[in-house]
RNA sequence: GCCGGAGUGGCGGAAUGGCAGACGCGACGGAUUCAAAAUCCGUUGCCCGAAAGGGCGUGUGGGUUCAAGUCCCACCUCCGGCACCA
């Protein structure tokens, strides 16, 4: 566009420092190109993604056969405080990436929205009463603009906000997918609810229910509880959860909103634990399906850890113990079956169904005054009802901050272990949660730390039914060796029979009589002369007693780990008592089960199968599987969320709106507070409920127009996180949440067999504080939409990456009160705030801290380009790294150069030639051709940045007459032009093309031939030190290279009367000299 | 407590088991300038030495290897996650 000149063709004299060139890339100029630039590409639409059908398809054609790559970011929250120079650090890699992708051959979708429902536009309207459309819209301008400075190559039709009413409507509609649909667990996926009620029809299920107590069969119920049921069988369901109620808010708190004693972090007013009915979604239904399909996903491990363990899985028994003297048994979960014989009591959460049932009128004779309770109470009722007041009333968080003392009170009844046949008291506790398991356990002191704990504080047996193999090998070797010392040739051998013994792979009770006797009667023998134990494993292969250098270490095979024990270390940690059970801790380990006459003798994992095994032959229990992950609460009593689009009947059930019904569009208010309250018994009044006229409605649901009353709370936060990753691919589209045919497009791409992949957003780049929750629910709706038809991958997001922080010196003053970080100053090593001396750390950066630099700021002394540059230039991008502002030159510096290289900044004029470009030259392009695209493809671009800058220094520093081989130019051009977009359409323009933008070039490709060299520099080691370099040809045989080392003088010196024992010639690495 | 991750010059950081410190900042010296800033060129891990050269060096202690920042074991420090999960 050469009529039409991009940047100025000369500047105005006033504006320019004197003595800097005109066309010097200087911030100036770096922001006249960018700001044109940006219009272009905007005029242009280069950066517009092309879908097959539906209103975005326009250009399908060109782009039709190449591959496809999704690439994300998790979209940013609309604060009013706009953007530090943190939150892009993740969007410039993935435009970086996406416009890499672009240029070898890609369609790409790239495309940023807002995340927009939430707290602080809620909090800021109820404190001016703006309202939070307003506020919101507002901060998404700027942000926009914030953004739009950088230079990120967003599709911006596809920009969604998830206020949006067009966009909320299709969250609703997914909540609907999820209410009008169950698990089936014999099929392991959600169906539509209708098959539910056909299966119940044909009694092919049965109505299994709380709403159906006496399991009545479906033809028997009326037409209520068949609702009720249906009701709680749904993926979406109303339960009473116990939450954080705080009724001078007038809400309920997150947990990480409740202060360590119970109050609220705003306000400080008391907060309640309150069970309350709210929206709850079943995501533990997929518990297991998210848990495997971790495997298909190409994340971080420490990511995929962080889900495992949120959903817990654990693999053991349900086992029932019958109560005494009523009808009732009590179940509880155990991962540790083979122990039942160590149960000597049991204890239900406080909360527990059974409680009442079990408490008798009287405390059987004899109970210990200290099982009454603090008081101690007269009778077990009224000591179970004090104990259960207090527990109600301390928050999740008190509970935790009192872990150590454990407290509860006895039941006054007792079961029967139906391992041992024994009576064993029933206490109730609260270290037993109600929501994990069965909320009841049988204790087992010998083997668990809490309930050691306990039984230690209530006097209760202990009894010991595992032990370590070695230690019960060491016991039954001190039995017979007393003097380990005197043992010196033997030893080795006597421990291998005996771990062999002891993991019960050579159990052979008529050679080694004497073993049970031994650990039964010998617990804890520590002694001076104790026997080696244990250490942590290695999977190192050797035979029991194998010798290994100075440490004479023996490896022993135990439980089907390797152990090594050293001796004379494992000595020392026997001696003190570290893996020995004295009269301390229980064992809690694997080990080898003793007093436990069905399962003696065995390991532990097949001790547990086999314990599981006794325990159903006696019909008192089953193996069983449990998680942790928690259904999740979707409730919150707020206004600025979505609404449900639920309506409530005159039988107070939940009747879904169909879906011409949507959007239930949020009520306008003036007052957007929870009505509060000091009574923390009442109802919670949400905000919706005071827009009566919302509130209440007349609806022809079928059957005519009839009252209802609609639910007031709103959905959560993560609700449209969960999905808008789906709307950027069809954002228009009014008739579906998105098109099979588009939604296929992107996220499945050209995968046709999808074995080992799963497909979804290519490369999703984000912070690691979303390792769970919203990773979570994203993934757990798109499985219940994938189960119901409506997109084709198993999993959203096959890659995730996770960029680290930006840090930033933060700064205290006396009192430990940050200021202001940009009012510092540092002299003489010291920094000052106001002439007082502060000090200084690092931390994230952002408002807390008051140490937040703005990306606008720095746009405005170097420009977006060297920005961008800078931030992937810092380190690695999973690193967390400091933002250091004098670091920042460096790059500008690079970019003057290259700038420099190629345009005469007197006149602005192409300094590119026609000439070809030097062999050196050429061959260093094609390395750093290579370079660059590996560190791009494995997002290493501060490594590829640095190979850039290596290839123009050579440039500045070889070119004598100041011209550019026009094969150098362009291929720089192109390599530079993802990090630095603009600088890089400005130079493509100057050197003689017009086009709106040169990510629609192809990126480079490296000649092979180039890449190899003709001769190649060895470095010669002798003695273990580098003593020469030798130039060989690069097809140089080994021998010839030997030769050539030998013979250098200084590696003759060095090895001057020494006689050469070996020569290790690595090809094209180095030659090693061994003498003695 | 349990589970992860990380420790390399003055600073940010490079390094398929094969020449530690690429590249950038800073510092020092020089060019340009009346001067400064900006820009450009050169030097720069530490210690000894005028130099040539030598010694020491990737948190600590061991081990494997011809060769270890990299692999193995133990320990120390920092950061993150979970936390009475039976």
């Amino acid at each position: 566009m050469p009529d039409q000149p991009i940047s100025t063709a000369s500047s105005p004299a006033d504006e320019r420092q004197p003595g800097v060139p005109p066309f010097r890339y200087t911030a100036r100029l770096a922001n006249e190109i960018e700001l044109a630039w940006q219009d272009r590409w905007a005029a242009a639409g280069v950066h517009h993604a092309p879908n097959p059908v539906g209103d975005l398809s326009a250009g399908f054609d060109a782009a039709a056969g190449r591959p496809k790559a999704y690439i994300l970011d998790m979209f940013p929250y609309p604060s009013g405080r706009g953007l530090h120079v943190g939150h892009p650090l993740g969007y410039i890699a993935t435009d970086i990436f996406a416009r890499y992708k672009r240029m070898t051959g890609f369609t790409v979708l790239h495309a940023m929205g807002y995340d927009a429902f939430g707290l602080p536009a809620e909090q800021y309207a109820v404190q001016t009463g703006t309202h939070p459309r307003i506020t919101t819209e507002q901060n998404i301008e700027s942000m926009r603009g914030q953004l739009r400075r950088l230079g990120l190559g967003h599709d911006d039709r596809r920009s969604v906000a998830t206020t949006d009413v067009t966009f909320y409507r299709w969250t609703q509609w997914i909540f609907l997918q999820i209410y009008n649909s169950w698990y089936d667990d014999r099929a392991g996926r959600a169906r539509p609810i209708a098959d539910l009620v056909a299966e119940f029809e044909s009694g092919a299920l049965e109505p299994i229910s709380a709403a159906n107590p006496e399991r009545k069969p479906w033809a028997d119920l009326d037409d209520l509880t068949r609702r009720r049921v249906v009701d709680s069988w749904r993926l979406a369901y109303l339960d009473e959860q116990p939450v954080n109620w705080c009724p001078m808010l007038g809400t309920v708190l997150a947990n990480e909103e409740v202060t360590a004693d119970g109050r609220s972090e705003r306000g400080n007013y008391p907060v309640y634990r309150r069970p309350l009915k709210q929206w709850v979604l079943r995501i533990t239904a997929y518990a297991e399906r998210l848990l495997r399909d971790l495997d298909l996903v190409d994340w971080p491990e420490p990511v995929k850890l962080m889900q495992r363990n949120w959903i817990g899985r654990s693999e053991g028994a349900r086992l029932r113990f019958a109560v005494e003297q009523t009808r009732d048994a009590i179940e509880v979960f155990t991962t540790r079956p083979d122990t039942i014989f160590g149960a000597t009591y049991m204890v239900l959460a406080p909360e527990h169904h059974l409680v009442s049932a079990i408490t008798p009128e009287a405390w059987p004779k004899g109970t210990p005054e200290s099982w009454k309770g603090a008081s101690p109470a007269s009778s077990p009722r009224d000591a179970v009802a004090e104990y259960r007041a207090a527990a109600a009333a301390k928050s999740d968080v008190q509970r935790q901050a009192e872990t150590k003392e454990k407290t509860g009170v006895f039941t006054g009844s007792h079961a029967i272990n139906p391992a041992t046949g024994e009576r064993v008291p029933i206490f109730i506790a609260d270290y037993v949660l109600m929501g994990y398991g069965t909320g009841a356990i049988m204790a087992v002191p010998g083997h668990d730390e809490r309930d050691f704990e306990f039984a230690e504080a209530f006097g209760l047996p202990i009894r010991d039914v595992v032990y370590p193999a070695p230690i019960a090998a060491a016991a039954w070797f001190l039995a017979h060796t007393p003097d380990a010392d005197a043992f010196p040739l033997g030893w080795e051998l006597a421990i291998a029979d005996f771990v062999a013994l002891a993991t019960g792979a050579g159990y052979d009770a008529a050679r080694y009589p004497e073993l049970l006797d031994v650990v039964r009667t010998r617990r804890a023998p520590v002694g001076e002369d104790a026997i080696p134990v244990a250490l942590p494993a290695i999977d190192q292969p050797g035979g029991v007693g194998e010798r290994r250098g100075a440490v004479q270490a023996v490896w022993i095979e135990t439980l089907g780990d390797i152990i090594a024990l050293g001796f004379e270390r494992a000595r020392e940690v026997f001696a003190a008592g570290k893996f020995w059970r004295t009269r301390g801790a229980p064992y809690t380990e694997p080990g080898v089960a003793v007093n436990s006459p069905a399962i003696d003798g065995l390991r532990t994992n097949e001790a547990k199968r086999r314990a599981v095994e006794h325990l159903e032959s006696l019909g008192a229990g089953t193996g069983a599987v449990t998680y942790k992950l928690r259904d999740w609460l979707f409730s919150r009593q707020r206004y600025w969320g979505e609404p449900f689009p639920i309506v409530f009947d005159e039988h107070d059930l939940p009747v879904a709106l169909p879906e011409s019904m949507l959007p239930v569009e949020l009520p306008d208010l003036d007052n957007f507070q929870p009505e509060a309250t000091e009574d923390p018994d009442a109802p919670p009044r949400p905000p919706l409920g005071r827009a009566s006229d919302w509130a209440a409605v007349t609806l022809d649901l079928g059957g005519g127009p009839k009252s209802y009353r609609r639910e007031l709370n709103t959905m959560p936060q993560w609700a449209g996180s969960c999905w808008y990753y789906l709307r950027y691919l069809d954002p228009t589209n009014e008739r579906e949440f998105c098109d099979p045919a588009v939604e296929r497009h992107w996220m499945l791409g050209q995968i046709s067999n999808t074995a080992g992949l799963c497909g979804g957003v290519d490369l999703y780049v984000g912070g690691v504080e979303h390792a769970v929750l919203h990773l979570l629910y994203a993934r757990f709706w798109h499985k219940a939409l994938y189960d119901l038809g409506h997109v084709s991958t198993v999993e959203p997001f096959q890659k995730l990456y996770n960029q680290g922080y930006i840090l930033a010196p933060a700064y205290t003053d006396s009192r430990g009160v940050y200021v202001e970080a940009s009012e510092v100053e540092e002299r003489d090593g010291g920094f000052y705030h106001r002439g007082e001396p502060v000090r200084r750390e690092f931390g994230k950066m952002g408002k807390s801290l008051k140490n937040s630099v703005t990306p606008d700021e720095i746009c405005a002394e170097f420009g977006a380009d060297t920005l961008r540059l800078y931030e992937m230039y810092m380190g690695p991008l999973d690193q967390s790294k400091p933002w250091n502002p004098r670091d920042i030159v460096g790059m500008h510096r690079f970019l003057q150069r290259l700038w420099r290289v190629m345009i005469d900044e007197e006149t602005g004029a192409s300094r590119v030639v026609e000439a070809a470009a030097d062999d050196t030259t050429r061959r260093l392009l094609h390395k750093t051709i290579a370079g660059v695209r590996a560190d791009c493809e494995s997002l290493q671009f501060n490594t590829a940045i640095a190979k850039l800058n290596e290839f123009t220094n050579h440039l500045t520093r070889t070119r004598a007459d100041s011209s550019c081989p026009r094969e150098v130019a362009e291929n720089l051009i192109l390599l530079a032009a993802p990090f630095v977009p603009h600088i890089a359409d400005e130079l493509w323009r100057r050197v003689g093309h017009d086009t709106p933008g040169v990510v629609l070039e192809a990126f480079p490709v490296a000649d092979p031939a180039l890449l190899v060299e003709d001769t190649i520099e060895l470095a010669v080691q002798a003695l273990g030190k580098v003593r020469c370099r030798i130039t060989v040809p690069a097809d140089a045989g080994e021998d010839a290279i030997r030769e050539a080392a030998l013979a250098d003088e200084r590696v003759r010196q060095a090895l001057a009367g020494r006689t050469v024992r070996k020569v290790i010639v690595v090809p094209g690495r180095l030659v090693n000299i061994v003498a003695s």
